[in-house]
DNA sequence: ACCTGAACACCGTTCAAGT
DNA sequence: ACCTGAACACCGTTCAAGT
């Protein structure tokens, strides 16, 4: 318990040393094998051989926690490209959604937490450069990147939830046969539409999303701030 | 469900029937007075004097619980509206906006859960009318309903999120500074733009995004169903 | 300053047993 | 068929007490 002595420190080499960075590094640990929702202030204290109490002298709270764990994982994420500035924008994105995929928990934390780790920052930074490319206003570009990482985060938490959980592959059958099961009556909309709100392979319709998002980005100038609404 | 003799009724008014509607009756109580995250079975079992076993028989689980919960609530967005059809539609999107703000926590469920419920259902109906009434091919529609509704709901989880939180108001200056401090070497484009990266009141970005996407979504046709790719 | 055990106040879900 | 208590396997966070 009080190791006065080295050769008693020897013993364990395989404990991380009890400060962020090894809470963090046993935390990408236990994400990677478990997922996020393992990530506990327990487990973890369980994995350092120590009590959860003692974590939060390094550690403000458990989304602080997660938080650290996605901007580890954005390392992962594949900033540069070949191509057009459009191609490589879709690239950077689709790397961004990709792993988010791999880590569908983690795509929740990237949504309610605000992010500002130097992962992320590095991924705003390549957007922007790429938006810059291509020719978009700064001032669009400054709007613009909040929401193609937002739609990007979005449909992975979307996809990923679904994934996740035993009874999600019929939760979609669910939601189609209650469009199917609309009236053209009180749905006129909806049921002239059918399946295909739902239809088509997610890539295709995320990339018309994106090409959507961002043709309309390039063509819809930010209102004069001199406005008054 | 079936009230045999009526003074049995009378005897205890308060507490609701255990149904289904019962259960999510108390649920929405709970939700209103305390935040979905207080909305769990042990907790709504206490409220109606039963056992959290007991919901199972008329409840899946937990989640399924939530996405019954933010159904009702969706019975708050306001559907109709004067004026123009893109204003009628910034609107219907602002009141959807509005109600999960005022529930930040539901906000999240939105996002997780493959919604269903017969107020989703309306409010899609609506969404695709308008689109309709702006000229929007059917097929662009179908996509942009998803984005469009995708881009308020996660638009409300990132504020609400902040809000909810004590040390919230204070992350938004974190991030401010994490972009101020960041070096023009290695984020040029981060640092050029500054704090124009997170400017701006919510509703004049948000409007902006809505303008942006539901231009990009007019003007960009839905990829060729006979490519490949 | 750092670490700890114990405590407080909770969770979801399952299951054998009752009615 | 419906309801129950008890059990299993967990949570986050605080705090007095130790070193």
């Amino acid at each position: 318990m009080a190791p006065e002595s080295t050769y008693n420190r020897r013993e364990r080499p395989a404990k991380p040393a009890l400060t962020r960075e090894g809470i963090v590094a046993a935390a990408v640990a236990v994400m990677r094998a478990e997922g996020v929702e393992r990530v506990t202030m327990r487990r973890l204290a369980r994995e350092l051989d120590t009590g959860a109490a003692s974590l939060y002298v390094y550690v403000k709270d458990t989304e602080e926690l997660h938080a650290a764990v996605l901007d580890e994982l954005l390392a992962e994420v594949e900033l540069d490209g070949a191509g057009d500035w459009r191609e490589r924008l879709w690239a950077v994105l689709g790397s961004y959604r990709s792993v988010l995929f791999a880590h569908p928990s983690l795509a929740r934390v990237a949504l309610v937490t605000r992010l500002s780790g130097p992962r992320f920052l590095a991924l705003v930074e390549a957007v922007l450069a790429l938006l810059d490319e291509g020719g978009m206003a700064p001032g669009q570009a400054a709007w613009a990147v909040d929401v193609l990482l937002l739609t990007a985060t979005a449909a992975a938490v979307e996809h990923g939830s679904r994934r996740e959980r035993p009874g999600a592959a019929r939760e979609h059958e669910v939601m189609a046969e209650s469009l199917a099961g609309v009236s053209s009556r009180t749905h006129p909309h909806i049921a002239a539409l059918g399946t295909d709100l739902v239809s088509g392979p997610g890539p295709v319709r995320a990339r018309w999303a994106f090409d959507a998002l961002l043709n309309g980005a390039l063509a819809t100038p930010r209102p004069d701030p001199g406005e008054t609404r």
